[in-house]
DNA sequence: ACTAATCGTA
C-alpha cells in the first residue's frame, strides 16, 4: 500500500500527524458526571444513537453537547459511537470541528482512531481543500498499521478532483485497480463528476462506459452528472440520448436530470423542447422547483425575452415559491446589459422591499451596469454602499470595476485599481490580468501592457495563451510587429499551445505590415501544426490581402479556397470587395464572391 | 460508524 504515496510522490507533512498535543481547544471536559455512569450511560448512548441515525440532530450546539457528554462518560463510549456522532457533525458541515474532535479523542481521551475515523478526517480535509494534509493522514494510517479502505481512497480521489487535479485523481484510480481494489459506484461517480466539472466530458463518458463494462449500474446521480457535463459542452443531443439510454436500463431521470436537460435546451433557445420536457417531467409527478424555474428566468432574460422571464416569476409565485436572489439577479443583469439602469435599480429596490437581501453578485451586476453606462461615479458609490453593508468586494467585483475604468477610457486608473486591490485582500486572477492588459492595449498603452506581463511572469501567476494573445494583438495593432513576432516565436518554449486565435491575430498583424508571404506561410504552418484555420482566419487573411491592390490575384485564390472548404465571406470582407469593385469597375474576377448562394445559410447552420 | 450530483456576475 505504501506504493500509493510513492506513485503520487506526495510528501507527508508532519503538521497534521497525530501527535500528543491538541491543536484546537474547543473541547473542555470536567470530572465524570455520575449521571453518565452505568445504566444511565447506556440509556444515553441508546438515545444518542437514535438521534444520530434518525437525522434529528439539526444544529451544532446539540452535537457539541452530545460530544461533551460522551467525553465525560466512564467507561468511555466506543470509537464506533464517537464516529457515529462525527458523521453527524460532518453533515452539519463543521469540518474543522470534526477534525479537532478526533484529535481530542486521541490526545485527551486516549481513544485510538481507526480507519473509519481517519476516513472522516480525510473527508473533512478534502472538503476544506487541504488535500495534501489528507494524504498525510493516509501516511498516519500506514504508520498506525491501518489498511486504507476503498472509502479512504475514494475520499482522496474526490479531494484531488475538488482541487481540480483530476489527472492525479485518475493516476490514483488506475493504480488502485492495479493494486486489486475494485472501484465501486462512489469511486467512479467521484471521478466522473471531477472530469465533468473540469470540462473533460468525453473522458468522463469513457469512465462511465468503463463502469458499465465492470457491471456496475451507474445510478441516476452519475448519469445526471454526465448529462449536465454534455449539456454544458453544448452536446445536448448526446445528453438527450444518454437520458433515453438510462431510462432504457430502468434508471429513471429525476428532477435534477430534467433540470440539467432543460438548462441545456434553454441555452440553445430550444423553447419548444423545453416546454415538452417540463410537461414530461410534471407527468412523471415532478414539479419544477425554484432552481429549475430560475434557470428558465435566466435563459429567457439572456435571450432578451423579459416578458417571458417575468411570467415564469408569476408562475413561481402561484406555485408558492418566493423569487430569490438568483431570480432577481437574472433580471438585474439583463437590464444592466441593455443599458436600462433605471429598470435594474427598480428591480434592486423591489427585491430589497420584498425582504430579499442582495448579495455580492447583485452588486457586481449593478456595478457592471453603471460602468457599461460610463457612470463610474455610480459604480464607485455602489462599491461603497456594499462595503457599508458588510460585503467584501471579491475578485470578480474588482475585475468588473477594472474593466469598467478601461471601457470609460481610463486605463491608467484601472491599472491603479489592479495594483491596489490586494490592499483590500483580493488577488488578481487570470481574468483580471486579461481585462487590464486588454484595457491597456486598447488604450494605446502597449508598452505598459508589455512591462505588466513581465511583472506577471515574475509572480506566481500561471499565464496562459489567452494573456499572450491579448498582448500580441496589442503589439500588432500598435505596429510593433517585430517584437510581436519575437514573442510569438517564444511561446512554445514557455510550454504554451498556440491556438487558432493567436494564429489569426498574427496573420492579421503580418498583413497590416504588408508581409503577405509571411502571413501565407503562417496560414500553411497552422495546418501542419494541427490547428485548422477557421472561417475567421480566412476572412482576416483575405481582408489583409484586399487592402493592397497588388494582391488581388491572391485574394481571389483564397476566396476560391474558402469556397471549396465551405467557408463564407463575412460582412467585413464583403464590404472590402464592394469597395474594391466600386473603384475597379472593369475587374469582374472577384464579383462571383459577392452574395454567394449558400454563404448566408451556411452561417446559420 | 465513513464516501459523489443540478442554478446566477468579469
Amino acid at each position: 500500500m505504501g506504493t500509493f504515496s510513492h506513485a503520487l510522490s506526495i510528501h507527508f507533512p508532519s503538521s497534521l500527524a497525530f501527535s500528543k498535543h491538541c491543536y484546537y481547544s474547543t473541547v473542555t471536559t470536567t470530572d465524570t458526571d455520575d449521571t453518565e455512569r452505568n445504566s444511565n450511560g447506556t440509556q444515553f448512548l441508546i438515545s444518542m444513537r437514535n438521534l444520530c441515525r434518525s437525522g434529528q440532530v439539526k444544529n451544532f450546539g446539540e452535537a457539541l453537547d452530545l460530544f461533551q457528554r460522551m467525553a465525560r462518560m466512564k467507561p468511555l463510549p466506543s470509537v464506533k459511537d464517537f464516529t457515529l456522532l462525527l458523521g453527524v457533525i460532518v453533515r452539519l458541515r463543521h469540518y474543522t470541528t470534526a477534525i479537532s474532535f478526533v484529535k481530542h479523542m486521541y490526545s485527551s481521551l486516549g481513544i485510538e482512531p481507526d480507519t473509519i475515523t481517519l476516513n472522516i478526517v480525510i473527508n473533512c480535509l478534502c472538503r476544506l481543500k487541504l488535500i495534501s494534509f489528507g494524504f498525510s493522514v493516509l501516511g498516519t494510517m500506514f504508520k498506525l498499521g491501518l489498511e486504507p479502505t476503498l472509502i479512504t481512497l475514494t475520499n482522496l480521489i474526490n479531494g484531488l478532483c475538488v482541487q481540480g487535479n483530476v489527472a492525479q485523481a485518475i493516476v490514483l484510480a488506475d493504480h488502485m485497480e492495479k493494486m486489486g481494489y475494485p472501484l465501486d459506484v462512489y469511486t467512479y461517480g467521484v471521478l466522473v463528476n471531477g472530469l465533468c466539472k473540469m470540462g473533460d466530458t468525453s473522458v468522463a463518458v469513457g469512465w462511465l462506459r468503463k463502469m458499465e463494462e465492470r457491471n456496475w449500474t451507474p445510478n441516476v446521480v452519475v448519469y445526471s452528472t454526465v448529462i449536465d457535463g454534455l449539456c454544458k459542452d453544448g452536446l445536448v443531443a448526446e445528453a438527450l440520448n444518454l437520458c433515453s439510454e438510462m431510462s432504457g436500463k430502468g434508471v429513471w431521470p429525476n428532477l435534477v436530470t430534467y433540470t440539467c436537460l432543460i438548462q441545456g435546451l434553454c441555452s440553445f433557445g430550444r423553447w419548444k423542447e423545453v416546454g415538452s420536457m417540463l410537461d414530461e417531467m410534471m407527468k412523471m409527478g415532478m414539479m419544477p422547483d425554484l432552481q429549475t424555474l430560475n434557470i428558465l428566468v435566466d435563459a429567457f432574460s439572456k435571450e432578451g425575452k423579459v416578458m417571458q422571464a417575468k411570467s415564469v416569476i408569476g408562475f413561481m409565485i402561484i406555485m408558492g415559491e418566493e423569487p430569490d436572489v438568483f431570480t432577481y439577479n437574472s433580471l438585474i443583469h439583463i437590464y444592466c446589459l441593455q443599458n436600462q439602469m433605471n429598470e435594474a435599480m427598480r428591480v434592486f429596490n423591489f427585491m430589497v422591499c420584498r425582504g430579499c437581501l442582495p448579495d455580492i453578485v447583485v452588486f457586481t451586476s449593478l456595478i457592471h451596469g453603471w460602468c457599461k453606462n460610463k457612470n463610474i461615479n455610480k459604480a464607485m458609490h455602489l462599491l461603497e454602499e456594499m462595503a457599508k453593508m458588510g460585503f467584501v468586494p471579491d475578485v470578480v467585483t474588482w475585475t468588473t470595476l477594472i474593466g469598467g475604468f478601461c471601457q470609460a477610457g481610463r486605463p491608467l486608473a484601472a491599472k491603479e485599481l489592479f495594483f491596489n486591490m490586494h490592499e483590500h485582500g483580493q488577488v488578481p486572477n487570470i481574468q483580471t490580468c486579461a481585462v487590464i492588459l486588454d484595457g491597456l492595449c486598447k488604450g494605446n498603452l502597449v508598452s505598459e501592457a508589455v512591462s505588466l506581463v513581465g511583472a506577471m511572469e515574475k509572480s506566481n501567476l500561471d499565464l496562459n495563451i489567452v494573456i499572450y494573445t491579448i498582448l500580441l494583438d496589442g503589439m500588432c495593432s500598435a505596429g510593433k510587429l517585430n517584437a510581436a513576432w519575437e514573442l510569438f516565436s517564444s511561446l512554445p518554449a514557455k510550454g504554451l499551445q498556440i491556438n487558432i486565435y493567436t494564429y489569426t491575430i498574427m496573420i492579421k498583424g503580418l498583413c497590416k505590415q504588408g508581409l503577405f508571404d509571411k502571413a501565407e506561410d503562417l496560414l500553411m504552418n497552422m495546418e501542419e501544426n494541427g490547428c485548422l484555420p477557421n472561417n475567421c482566419t480566412y476572412n482576416v487573411f483575405v481582408q489583409g490581402l484586399l487592402t493592397n491592390k497588388e494582391e488581388i490575384a491572391r485574394s481571389i485564390k483564397y476566396l476560391r479556397i474558402m469556397r471549396d472548404k465551405g467557408f463564407s465571406v463575412d460582412a467585413a470582407t464583403t464590404e472590402m470587395i464592394i469597395n474594391y469593385l466600386s473603384t475597379h469597375k472593369g475587374d469582374t474576377g472577384i464579383q462571383e464572391f459577392l452574395f454567394q448562394k449558400n454563404s448566408t445559410f451556411r452561417e446559420f447552420h
